[in-house]
Formats: structure tokens, C-alpha cells, sequence
DNA sequence: GTTGACCTTAGAGCATACTCTACCCTTTAG
DNA sequence: CTAAAGGGTAGAGTATGCTCTAAGGTCAAC
């Protein structure tokens, strides 16, 4: 597959997918005779999965750390099994301070609405 | 307060806190006759919450606009729980998107792990 | 009154992660 | 053969979020 098709499926622009192939995070692009790129099908699962740690926050360091340790060829599977369970740890900690900051947002959520109902008919809301 | 107290109360940067206030992010800051910045106590605290928030990948903008609705003297009620509202919408989703993750590290460690005892004693491990 | 610690602003510099431009080569259609 | 579409590299430019430097004002102690 050349860079369009995999521009077109992925939705990520094709300078953003040689940028991420210099950063380590597309290892299997293979060259035609014309030097082109040719990417396997693998790849748009491979671009999504980046995106998708992406938005999670991972920097592209952390998401190539990881995306080599789910490879595991180049990475002893005792490191990977470590690696994971950091990251892991790392993860579950941060849906923990996720959930406290949506408990929060939602009472505060509840607390500007009541205020709203309180002073509908009062004029401005300024507690 | 001055800065060099704030700074070593928060273990943030005087460069940053200086750069936090010109983004908006810390409104009640005084000034001494001499120029000096007078920070109030709650300025401490204040610079906790908006490390927390990025800590969790909020940009400056979006914390401002938390902070903002949670003072909510200049922004009106009603507003401020459609804001609240949406921003829980989208850590919610976050939310679920961060257990997803955590259940594939959690697959993959278990793999790994596995995968490095049964070849504890064959050699490398390369599944 | 001068030293040294602390403060000020403006602006330079840096890392990350793109995003785009310039310039040139390859392929395909007419 | 040539034009258009698509590919390549190198490197410049942008946004965000710091982090630091330079040049200078303020203040308390000696």
C-alpha cells in the first residue's frame, strides 16, 4: 500500500506518518524499486493503535516502548512483562485521578445548575 | 506570598508560575508597591489543581476554562454546567478508553510473563 | 553605601509533535 | 513526449509549554 491509501484510511497526514516512521513507530515499511513506501495491511491497525494511545496522553517515546514490547522480538519477554506492568501501573493510577476529577467536575456540575434554577427568575448568578 | 515562597511551596518553577499567570491561569495575584508579586495563600493551592489537570493531558486553555466556570463570578451559571457537563462527558470517555488500554497492558503482561517461564530454561524468548 | 538576595520584564532557547514548502524523481494517461 | 498525479528528502515553520538569560530595580544587613 502506498502513502495515499494509507494517508486515506488512517485519516493522519502522510508528513505525520514519515514523521512517525523516522520516530521508530512504523517498523515494517518495506521499499519498492522507485523508493517508494509500501506498507503492509498490518499498518492501519498499527496507525490507529498510535492514535489511540495518542489521545490517551502516552508521548511517542512511550508509545514506541510499548509497541515494541507487544512486538517482542527485539525486547526479552521478562523486560516486556515488566514494561507492561509499569505502564500498567502507570495506567490504573491515572484512572484513578481520572475519576476523581470527573466526581469533581460533576459536582460542580450539580452545584452551577441548582445556582441556574436557584436565580432563574433573580437576575444574574453570582453566588 | 512572593514567588520565591509559592515556588518552594508548589515545587513549580517562578518562570512557570510568572508564564501561568500571563496564560490566564492565576487571576488574584497583587502587587506590592515595590512590584513585587503578593500571591494570596489560596494561590498554592490554585497551582496544585492545575498541575493536577495537566498531569491528566488538559491544556492550559481547557484548565483555564475549568478554573474559570469553577470560580464562576465572571461566567454565568447555566454556562458553566454545560461546561462542567461536557468536560465530564469527555473524561468519562476518557475514562473508558484508559480501562481499555489497561485491560490490553494487563493481556500482554500475562503473555509475556508466560511466555518467559515456559522458555525460562530453552533459551530467548522469541514466541 | 555597597554587597547580596530577591524581584521585575522582555525575549531567547528548547523539546515535542506536527505541518508545510521546496525541489526533484517516477509513473501513468493522452 | 509531455502533463499531471503521486512519491521522495531536507529542512523551515508552528503551537504548546516550559526554562533560562540578560539587564536592571528593590531591600535588608553590615
Amino acid at each position: 500500500m502506498q502513502i495515499a491509501e494509507l494517508e486515506q484510511r488512517t485519516g493522519v497526514n502522510r508528513h505525520t506518518l514519515r514523521y512517525y516512521e523516522k520516530a521508530g513507530l512504523l517498523q515494517e515499511v518495506g521499499r519498492r524499486g522507485n523508493n517508494y513506501r509500501d506498507y503492509p495491511e498490518k499498518a492501519v491497525e498499527r496507525v490507529a493503535m498510535v492514535r489511540q494511545l495518542k489521545a490517551l496522553g502516552f508521548s511517542l517515546r512511550e508509545i514506541r516502548e510499548v509497541l515494541d514490547a507487544l512486538r517482542s522480538d527485539s525486547i526479552d519477554c521478562e523486560q516486556g512483562a515488566v514494561l507492561m506492568a509499569e505502564k500498567k501501573a502507570a495506567v490504573d493510577e491515572k484512572i484513578r485521578e481520572w475519576k476523581r476529577v470527573s466526581a469533581l467536575l460533576g459536582r460542580e456540575q450539580k452545584r452551577l445548575e441548582e445556582s441556574a434554577a436557584a436565580l432563574r427568575q433573580q437576575g444574574h448568578c453570582n453566588r
